[in-house]
This record gives structure tokens, C-alpha cells and sequence, in this order.
DNA sequence: TCGGATCCATTTTTT
DNA sequence: ATGGATCCGA
């Protein structure tokens, strides 16, 4: 193949960190920039262009749907033979690899297997009732996967945190118990991989290339793996984006890219800019998110698309609400686009899986089937564990904490008092659980402490025959290489009369639960298919260096569910083609759909209740809002999931610009229709034909939903006397309650406002403000002991919500404790309903109202609404320092050096949309949009992409480079840092 | 004393 | 829908 084929798809910028020569290169890549199809395309380079080895390549990512897909890319590409040969996997699958094949020469027994997620917890959690240590199972578990996954990060920790001395205690029983079982957890199979690539360095000494996608996810061991894979030839490619960070709670750390480039003095940096997946108004907003992060750094995302249609912001009375409004909104998407868009392209991307919840019952209502990734897994079922944990045992008998959790499953009247002792009697006598069994039915020996009726051990001798049995069978197994991996499962599932068992147990649910089963039986299927050859696995031969081959299938089967806890939802599902998608943030991560849903966007939910790093939780906004291609909405209902007792207020990394988004979804009239169809590509039907299938009484807008939703709490709105609460029924507990409702049916939280009014954005979008003045005022008077009391108790000082323009100081620097209740009334606002719907709205809910619980206890502890972090953070909104065309930090630091070739600008696609209602999107985007300095870069011919460091964090002239690595002029940098081995 | 049943509060994100 | 704690029948 000629370099032309590979590289005609490529931009500018993509070319060049394609076909660069320097030994590392790392690629900083916005969403939709193409990044995965950069990498692909240097791997294809490598191979045919530089003459690499597919064998000697690494490719590592971190998810294993990215993975998946690299490979599918890959193998288009390079065809399937050279594929399989590429070491490709998430970093997890690698090391288990290298640790198969070489793990013996860190004394590694080569039986060893996953301890997933739960079984580590189990065991921490039984370590820590044993020894009686006084901490909390979750957060030990947390902090010594923290530890192990730090490597050789140099962060000194800055130590007057001290630490539990029992968390020391805890690591220490829990490593030995791991090992007692021949258990690796996750983060162990990292770990012991990087001490067999130190001490072995001969294992890796092929490797020629090693390429990491979303670097940025990467934590410290898997930076110190990185290197170890690459000290051969020391050529490595990352790609990576900090603002797409969502990993840190998994020691995720962005300072590897300084790392990175600090050991790697030569790296070529390369910016990926344009994207090429979004609507122009989609990533302005999603900028403007990303944006109250201070301290990133900034990039430029240059849209190839037009503007499209505005994101939209819907507020909604209560969760089950937002979910109605997500299928009618839907419904009105698919019909007014007339088939152009099906429900395949929708997905509704969620901060927690347990949010799923009443989207699901509302789809489910109208019938609408969904997919859901992320969440429950597969794997994780019940009926499918327990079996998993039969195949476990029969992979490694020693493994008690499988030997206990199947030995009463189906009942064999083994209780959990009895387990207990069990296991203490094993410990005690240094013998495995299953050994002790064995010797206490088989062995004669009847050691046991606590013995067992007579029934139990008839049971039992079941359980150890059909143990024993299948064990000799997946002996057999692995000598004749033959596909039956299936025929085992089938074995043990017949055996346990599972089917039985199941009915038993799950009266309703069995037939849904024997299903599950089923689809275990496809996968082993898959599986083996796939990968039944061992061969598909291996390593690449290096002379004399010995490897172990890795020959038992249901060992890899077992490595594989624990690694790809992820069902491959891909095949096998039904039609994929009417299912709409329903994920996890982190799960739509390298995704992409034409529409996309966020719903729930409120304190608790988006920057989530119990997550610590804010701007982490900005991120993953930022992440699920440019998932989408055309169509954006977020929406928040007013009380959470848990119904009326717990009121939430929009998020805060939206809040101060909720004015920007549109109210409601978008008319779909024909301009509109068919420059969404542009953006996506697609071909729109004619207008005529759109209509004629639209069903009667279709209603083509998104009307059906009031705009300012009514507290389903409140009084009628419309009896006067409901606004001084005299209207309520008593359990509506005025005399604490009372007067903060009128000021709680805003849905727009008081704190919103002195942003709106001092950043110049358009009152328009939003009347309720203009109008609400007088009775705003008024009420405020009425109310404002209160409030100042409620300022009081609930947020205290520190905890001042209110979004500032930069230029402010705090508006509590200035007011005393007695002068609060002023404050309170400058902020606020109160939204008049609109009245035409507060009638129709209140008629049809009131019966609902009435039949509703009253909640006991009324919202008033709910919590600060916004994070002190916040009331700091500034919002550029009306400072655009991002706009300068020319001068900016970049250009008079270094100045004199080459742009053109930095810049990864393409030749401009140009947009086949007329500039039509609108001036040319790009040329003249409105004074508000934060990224219209982009603008600049097209007037300016040259563009000055790159990155800005944020004042206020002066680093020494020498670390500079290391504060800002993308920066554009990178191309000559000095080369002070000398080179780290 | 053990095992089973019932009731209760609960649910971040992933390898 | 799952796990933990409590209670009751052998």
C-alpha cells in the first residue's frame, strides 16, 4: 500500500503525528478531533511504512470497548493476519499476557486468576470484621488500590495526612490472603508486570512501538508499564485530551503528560484541533462548561460544522416526568426527521447507572426497547456468578472464597455459621477449604470441628462429584484443544439441575434468569470461537527467551469475564437498529451519537453527591455533552428520583448560564431539518413525505411539558392565598417550611442571577425575569428573616453559592451576619409562572397532588447547593481573554518561531451550507460564544492554536514546558531536561 | 445453636 | 433489585 492511501484521510495536523519520526510523540486531541483514527492510521504507518514487525507493536488502551474497537480498525486495515499479531489490548489484558507467559520468573504460579472487583471487597471486608480493625471496608479498599496504583509517581505525599494504621494492617492480610488463593486484583496484575519487566527486561526486548490511547486516564503504574514496555527503543505515541480526565478516582493522573515529556525530552507534540463531530453551538456550550475550570489548559476546538441548533436546557417537574419527556421528545426527533434518524441514534448518557431507573420504566411505558451500557453487568447477575464461581472452582480448588460462596447455593442447608467455622478450621490446619471438604467426605478424615448432620454431607458428596468430575473433564479439555468449553458449562449447569434450582428460587423471574444462563452458553460459544485457539493470545517468540504456553482454556474464559466485565452487547442483541442507547458518562466515553440525553443535571446527580474533585465532574459534563453530533439536551426535573422529598437544584456547572440554552426542544421546520441532516451527513426526506407519516394529532413541538414546571408541592398558584401558604394542609408544616416555598418554586436557583445580569447575556430567553421584578420584591420583603436565617444555618459563610463576575469579591466579604437578609433579596429572583399553563397544569394535577404522600419531612436539609470551591471559580464569560487574535502569551513568549507547520489546521472543508438566516458561523460567531476566538485563526490565516496557561500559576522559566505541553511552538524546543533512562 | 425468612435501607464512575 | 440485620422455627 502507498503512504497516499493511508495518509488521504488524514488533516494536516492528524499527517503529521501519523508520520512523525521523532521517538515519542504525543498527540493532544479535543473530542471528535479523530483521534482513534490517527492512532490507526500510525500503527498502519508503522507497519507498512516504517517496516515494522505487527508483532513488535503495543497498542494499549483503557477501556475494552476501546480496545474492541482499535482492533476492529486494525484488522480493516492491515487485514487480520497482521492484527492478531499486535500486542493489543487495555493495559489489564497486557500484563495478564505477560504475566501468563512469564510470570514464573517472578515466582509467579501460572495458575493465578482475576479477584474482581467483589472479591476483593469480600476480602477486605472479612479481614477487617476478623481483626476488628476500625475502618470502613470501601474506603480501605479504595486506598490500597490508590497505593498500588501510584508506581513510581513522584509526588511526594505530602504526609501530615496521616493515614489509619490499621489501612497498613488490612494491605498486609490482604496481599496474603491474595496470594494463599493465587489471586491477582486488578490493580496486582499491574503491578507484578512491572516487576517482571524490570527484572526481565528481556521480555519486552522486541518491542519496537508502544502506543497508548486516552493517555490521560492513565495513573501512575500504568506510566511506569509504559515505559517498561517501551525501554527497548524508547518509541512510544500517546494520544490523549486532559479535559476528558474522568478516570481519577481510579489514580487516574493528568500530570503523566508533564511525565511524559519530561522523560522524553524529543517528544513531538502535536495538537488535534478541528472537530469533526459536533455542531458549532453544541461544542460553544460545551465549552463554556469546560471553560469554569480555571486551571486547564486551554485548547482550541475548531468546528468543521455549522452552527445547528442551540442545546437545550429542560426543566422538569420530578424524574418520572423527565423520563416522559424524553420519549415524547424522542418520538417528535425520529417522526419530524421522517426515518433520517432512528432510535439507534439517540443515546441518554447518565452520571450514575442508578439513574437508569425512570428512563427505563418510561421507555418500557411506551414500549421503546434500549440498550443500557455501563451498569449491571452481565457477569454480575446472580444465577450467572454463581455459576462462574463453579467454573472457578474448578479451575483453582484452592480458592476458598468460591469454595464458600457456591457451597449452600443450590440449598444444601449449609449456613452461614457453619461456612465460618469451616474456613477458621482451614486456616487453622493450613489446608484449603475444598481440601478440608475433600478429606472430611473422601478422606475419612473426619476433622472437621463442627460437624455436619448427615443430610449435609450427602449434599456435599454432590458437590465434590460434580467438582471433581468437570475438573477432569477440563483436563481433558485442554489436551484434545477441542471446543468444548460449552460441553463443561453444560455439564455443571445440568448437573446442579440449575434449571430447577432456578425455578425454585425465582418464581416470577425464572424464565428471564434461565435466559441469562443461556446467553452464558453463547458467550463460552463466542469465546471459544474466538479465542479457542491459544495461539490468538500469544506472545511474540523472542529468541531465547523461554515462555510458558498458556494452553487452558477455561483459565483465559476466566481472565476474560473478569477482564471484559462488559458484556459484548454487539451481536446477538436484537435489532440493533430500533434500540436506543442508555449508558454511563464514563461508559460513552470515545462515543458518539447524533442525539444525545443528559438528563438529571443537578447538584447531587452531576457534580455528584458523594465525588470530591469538582472539576472531574465538570469534565464528565463536558465529556457526555460532546458525545453529541446535532441535537443536545440536558434536562433536570426539580425533585430527584426519590420523589417529592428531596428537592435539587440545576447543577452547578451549568447554572450561571442556563440562559443560554434553549428553554425547550427546537421546531424542526425545514431549514433546520435539513441542516442537521447536513451536519450528520444524512439525507433528510422531503417535507412532504415527512409529513404524510406523521400520525395524527402529532404534536411538532416540544410543548407538551410545561417550560417552568410547577412544584407539585406548592398550592395552586393561581389562589392567592396559596402564596402566603394559608391554603396548605397543615402537613405541609407552614410554620418552618412555609415561607421559603414561594421562594423554592423558582426553578432557577437565587444564586443564578448576578452572573446573568453582569455577563451581557439577553434577558429575552428568558422573561421571567423581566417580569418578576415587582412581585419579586415584594415577596422577597415578606420572606427575608427568613431567608436570612436559612443563609444561616444551612450554607454558613463559606458555602456562598453565588456565581460571581471575576472582578467581585465575595458578596458575604461584605455582609455581616445581622445585614444577610439584604443580600439574599439582591440575588434573587423569583420566576412568575406562566400563567395559561399554570392553570391547565394545576386542573390536571391536582387529583395527582392529593393522591400523592405528603412528604414527613420537608426539604429543607438539603445541602448547599453549590460547593464553596465554586463561589471562587470565574467565569470568563464576559472577560473574553480567550479572543485575543494575535499577541497572546503563546506568540510573545516565543517569539520568532514556526507556526505553519504546528498548525494542524486542514484545508478548510468547505461547508456546503449557505450561510442562509445566519453570517457565516465561523467567520462571525456572536460576542458571547467563548470559542468564537476561533474565528480569529480563520481571518488571521495563521492560526494560533495551542494552549493558554492560566495566569496566576508562574511556574520557574525551567519547568515551564512541563506547566504547558502543547503549547504550539514546540516543534525546536531546548532541549534542557536531560533525558531520564 | 443453626438455618431460613422477612424486613430494611441503599445504589458513582471501571479494569 | 441486593445486602445486612433481626427474628423465629427446628
Amino acid at each position: 500500500m502507498h503512504s497516499d492511501s493511508i495518509l488521504k484521510s488524514l488533516n494536516k495536523a492528524q499527517c503529521r503525528a501519523v508520520t512523525s519520526n521523532a521517538p515519542t510523540v504525543a498527540i493532544l486531541a479535543g473530542p471528535g478531533s479523530g483521534k482513534t483514527h490517527t492512532l490507526t492510521s500510525r500503527v498502519v504507518w508503522l507497519v507498512q511504512q516504517a517496516g515494522y514487525q505487527p508483532a513488535d507493536i503495543i497498542v494499549a488502551t483503557f477501556t475494552v470497548k476501546a480496545a474492541r474497537e482499535m482492533k476492529e480498525r486494525i484488522r480493516k486495515r492491515l487485514g487480520e493476519e497482521n492484527e492478531r499479531k499486535i500486542v493489543l489490548g487495555t493495559f489489564h489484558s497486557i500484563a495478564r499476557r505477560y504475566l501468563a507467559t512469564y510470570g514464573k520468573r517472578i515466582g509467579l504460579d501460572s495458575k493465578f486468576a482475576i479477584a474482581d472487583d467483589g472479591d476483593s471487597r469480600a476480602i477486605i471486608q472479612r479481614i477487617i470484621k476478623r481483626l476488628d480493625l476500625k475502618i470502613e471496608p470501601s474506603h480501605a479498599k479504595a486506598w490500597i488500590s490508590k497505593k498500588k496504583s501510584k508506581g513510581t509517581t513522584s509526588t511526594p505525599k505530602n504526609g501530615k495526612q496521616k493515614d489509619h494504621p490499621s489501612l497498613d494492617i488490612c494491605y498486609r492480610e490482604y496481599q496474603e490472603h491474595l496470594a494463599r488463593a493465587n489471586l491477582l486484583d486488578y490493580d496486582d496484575l499491574l503491578v507484578r508486570c512491572v516487576e517482571l519487566l524490570e527484572e526481565h527486561p528481556s521480555c519486552v526486548s522486541n518491542v519496537q512501538a508502544v502506543l497508548i490511547d486516552e493517555y490521560q486516564d492513565t495513573n501512575g503504574i500504568q506510566y511506569d508499564l509504559m515505559k517498561l514496555f517501551a525501554q527497548a527503543r524508547q518509541r512510544i505515541t500517546i494520544v490523549g485530551d486532559p479535559d476528558q480526565s474522568i478516570y481519577g478516582w481510579r489514580s487516574a493522573e493528568i500530570k503523566n503528560l508533564y511525565r511524559l515529556l519530561r522523560d522524553y525530552p524529543e517528544t513531538d507534540e502535536i495538537s488535534l484541533e478541528e472537530n469533526y463531530r459536533s455542531s458549532q453551538l453544541i461544542l460553544d456550550m460545551s465549552l463554556k462548561v469546560i471553560q469554569q475550570d480555571t486551571k486547564r489548559y486551554e485548547k482550541v476546538l475548531l468546528p468543521v460544522h455549522t452552527k445547528g441548533t442551540k442545546p437545550v436546557l429542560r426543566k422538569l417537574r420530578s424524574s418520572p416526568v423527565e423520563g416522559e419527556w424524553i420519549v415524547s421528545e424522542l418520538r417528535r426527533v425520529t417522526s419530524m426527521f421522517g426515518g433520517s434518524l432512528k432510535n439507534e441514534d439517540v443515546a441518554v448518557l447518565l452520571r450514575s447507572a442508578s439513574l437508569s431507573r425512570h428512563i427505563e420504566s418510561a421507555l418500557g411505558k411506551a414500549g421503546i426497547s434500549y440498550r443500557m451500557i455501563g451498569g449491571h453487568k452481565f457477569y454480575e447477575r446472580k444465577e450467572i456468578k454463581i455459576l462462574l464461581d463453579y467454573l472457578r472452582v474448578v479451575y483453582q480448588p484452592d480458592n476458598n472464597d468460591a469454595v464458600a460462596r457456591i457451597i449452600n447455593v443450590p440449598r444444601r442447608g449449609i449456613g452461614e455459621a457453619t461456612i465460618k467455622s469451616l474456613l477458621e478450621e482451614a486456616e487453622k490446619s493450613k489446608l484449603s477449604l475444598w481440601a478440608l471438604l475433600w478429606r472430611h467426605c473422601r478422606g475419612g478424615r473426619q476433622a472437621t470441628t463442627k460437624i455436619r448432620p448427615i443430610m449435609e454431607q450427602k449434599l456435599n458428596t454432590e458437590l465434590l462429584k460434580i467438582i471433581s468430575a468437570l475438573r477432569k473433564k477440563a483436563e481433558q479439555i485442554s489436551e484434545m484443544g477441542s471446543f468444548s468449553l460449552v460441553d463443561l458449562i453444560e455439564q455443571l449447569v445440568n448437573q446442579l439441575n440449575f434449571q430447577k434450582y432456578l425455578e425454585a428460587e425465582y418464581e416470577e423471574e425464572h424464565e428471564q434468569r434461565w435466559a441469562n444462563v443461556q446467553e452464558l452458553f453463547n458467550l463460552a460459544g463466542d469465546f471459544a470461537r474466538d479465542f479457542g485457539n491459544p495461539e490468538e493470545e500469544e506472545l511474540p517468540e523472542i529468541d531465547e527467551v523461554e515462555q510458558a504456553k498458556e494452553d487452558d482454556i477455561l483459565g483465559r474464559f476466566l481472565a476474560n469475564v473478569a477482564l471484559a466485565s462488559d458484556a459484548q452487547s454487539d451481536d446477538k442483541q436484537q435489532d440493533k437498529t430500533c434500540q436506543i442507547t442508555i449508558s454511563t458518562i464514563h461508559a460513552a466515553k470515545g462515543l458518539e451519537w447524533p442525539v444525545v440525553f443528559v438528563p438529571s443535571v443537578y447538584g447531587g446527580s452531576i457534580p455528584h453527591s458523594r465525588a470530591d474533585d469538582m472539576d472531574e465532574e465538570r469534565r464528565l459534563l463536558y465529556v457526555a455533552m460532546t458525545r453529541a453530533k446535532a441535537l443536545l439536551y440536558l434536562s433536570c426535573p426539580m425533585y430527584g428520583p426519590q420523589g417529592l422529598s428531596n428537592k435539587v437544584d440545576l447543577s452547578p456547572f451549568v447554572s450561571s448560564f442556563a440562559a443560554a440554552f434553549d428553554q425547550k426542544g427546537p421546531s424542526f421546520d425545514r431549514p433546520v431539518v435539513e441542516s442537521i441532516g447536513r451536519i450528520l451527513g444524512r439525507v433528510v426526506p422531503s417535507e412532504k413525505a415527512i409529513f404524510d407519516k406523521l400520525p395524527p394529532l402529532f404534536c411538532p413541538e416540544d410543548d407538551k411539558f410545561p417550560i417552568e414546571p410547577f412544584d407539585p408541592k406548592e398550592a395552586d398558584p393561581l389562589d392567592p392565598d396559596a402564596e402566603t401558604q394559608s391554603a396548605r394542609p397543615p402537613k405541609k408544616q407552614k410554620t418552618r417550611y412555609g415561607p421559603s416555598a414561594s421562594g423554592e418554586r423558582q426553578w432557577k436557583p437565587e444564586y443564578a442571577t448576578t452572573m446573568e445580569q453582569s455577563d451581557g447575556f439577553t434577558m429575552s430567553s428568558m422573561p421571567a425575569f423581566v417580569t418578576a421584578g415587582a412581585l419579586a420584591a415584594s415577596k422577597v420583603k415578606a420572606t427575608s428573616s427568613f431567608n436570612a436565617e436559612k443563609i444561616d444555618s444551612k450554607r454558613g459563610p463559606k458555602t456562598d453559592p453565588t456565581n460571581r463576575r471575576p472582578d467581585q469579591r465575595s458578596l458575604l466579604g461584605y455582609i455581616t451576619t445581622e445585614s444577610k437578609a439584604p443580600a439574599t433579596a439582591m440575588s434573587r429572583r423569583i420566576q412568575p409562572a406562566d400563567y395559561s399553563l399554570a392553570r391547565y397544569e394545576a386542573a390536571a394535577s391536582r387529583a395527582a397532588r392529593l393522591a400523592a404522600p405528603q412528604p414527613n419531612n420537608v426539604c429543607n436539609e438539603r445541602k448547599p447547593a453549590i460547593d464553596p470551591e465554586f463561589a471562587r471559580h470565574k467565569i470568563r464569560g464576559s472577560k473574553p481573554i480567550s479572543r485575543s487574535p494575535i499577541g497572546r502569551p503563546a506568540t510573545s513568549e516565543l517569539p520568532g518561531r514556526e507556526y505553519a507547520c504546528f498548525s494542524s489546521s486542514p484545508p478548510r472543508q468547505e461547508s456546503p451550507e449557505p450561510p442562509k438566516d445566519e453570517p457565516s458561523a465561523t467567520v462571525a460567531a456572536p460576542p458571547k460564544a467563548c470559542t468564537s476566538f476561533h474565528s480569529t485563526t480563520f481571518t488571521a490565516m495563521k492560526p494560533v492554536g495551542g494552549v493558554r496557561r492560566p495566569v496566576g500559576l508562574g511556574p520557574p522559566p525551567s519547568m515551564d514546558r512541563l506547566r504547558k505541553p502543547f503549547k504550539p511552538l514546540t516543534i525546536n524546543r531546548p532541549q534542557s531536561q536531560p533525558r531520564k533512562p
